[in-house]
DNA sequence: CATTTCACCTGGTGGC
DNA sequence: TGCCACCAGGTGAAAT
């Protein structure tokens, strides 16, 4: 479900909860495509390590584990990584609470309470990382809130694909998705569809703004209206936001009263103000 | 190489 | 109520 907010948020949630926790056993389901690293070598892997921080990169959530000697200056040396596809969630709960259908992962932990990765359309991945083998997991693309104006303009301007799509491309900028791609073309008043080597300097700068104060609002009201998001109901409490222009196709623009449209654009639906966005 | 399309999945919704 | 078509916040492989 998740995009940039929504796994932020879940990400900082995790961390609270876990932070500083032990892993003593780890189970998962035996469904293969959900596994980057074969379940045998995950669980191996992740049995009695410590984890030290949980952190969001691109749409993935991190988990940065180590062994557990006292506080956690020490350095991790492995890493679990969480990327949540479409339906993917994350919760925390005690081993007694009811399995919900599609449970995938169960990861006990010494203080009693269990972490589950919970999946319906199996889109999800789930990845361990050994830091002595390989290196550290990093985004292929830029990070939409720490990107710079030369970056950004860097990016796009020599590309011959419509901005959504372009947007959308995780290799580019990584944590966008289909909403805040929408949110951000209306925020910057630019057609989805618009050529985004054809956009200018100032309408890249417009767009590169417009998303990220987009993302930061949608992280502010997540993190504080969503109180557990890191359970059955959580990413629900984001589709409560206020969109502007996604899934808001017939219904009157927000600024202008014009209705919305809905085109189909790099295989997604697509939705946009027809005169606000040019 | 850059760009586009499509398969991968289950579940919810709304029309008939 | 049941059945069915269509839609859904993602991505990576295959085709163009």
């Amino acid at each position: 479900m998740p995009e940039l907010p929504e796994v932020e948020t879940i990400a900082r949630g995790v961390n609270e909860r876990l932070r500083g926790d032990r892993i003593i056993d780890a189970w998962f389901s035996n469904y293969p495509k959900l596994f980057k690293t074969p379940s045998a070598h995950q669980t191996k892997g992740l049995n009695g390590s410590a984890i030290l921080a949980v952190h969001r990169t691109g749409k993935h959530i991190v988990c940065e584990l180590g062994e557990a000697r006292g506080s956690s200056l020490v350095e991790s040396d492995a890493q679990w990584i969480v990327h949540l596809g479409m339906t993917g969630r994350l919760l925390v709960t005690t081993p007694e609470a009811p399995l919900a259908l599609h449970t995938h992962a169960r990861i006990s932990l010494a203080s009693g309470r269990e972490l589950r990765f919970v999946d319906s359309r199996r889109f999800g991945r789930l990845e361990f990382r050994d830091l002595s083998r390989s290196p550290a997991f990093r985004a292929a693309g830029a990070d939409p809130l720490t990107v710079t104006a030369a970056e950004f303009a860097q990016i796009f301007h020599s590309r011959r694909l419509a901005i959504k799509a372009a947007l959308l491309n995780q290799n580019l900028l990584s944590g966008v998705g289909n909403i805040y791609a929408d949110e951000s073309l209306f925020r910057a008043g630019l057609r989805p569809s618009r050529l985004s080597g054809r956009l200018t300097r100032a309408e890249l700068e417009a767009l590169r703004l417009a998303l990220r104060e987009v993302l930061e609002h949608a992280i502010r009201l997540g993190g504080s209206s969503v109180s557990d998001y890191v359970d059955a109901d959580g990413v629900r409490g984001f589709f409560q936001l206020e969109h502007c222009v996604y899934l808001r196709h017939g219904l009157p623009c927000r600024r202008c009263q014009t209705p919305i449209r809905r085109i189909e654009l790099a295989g997604r639906g697509t939705h946009f103000c027809p005169k606000c966005q040019r």
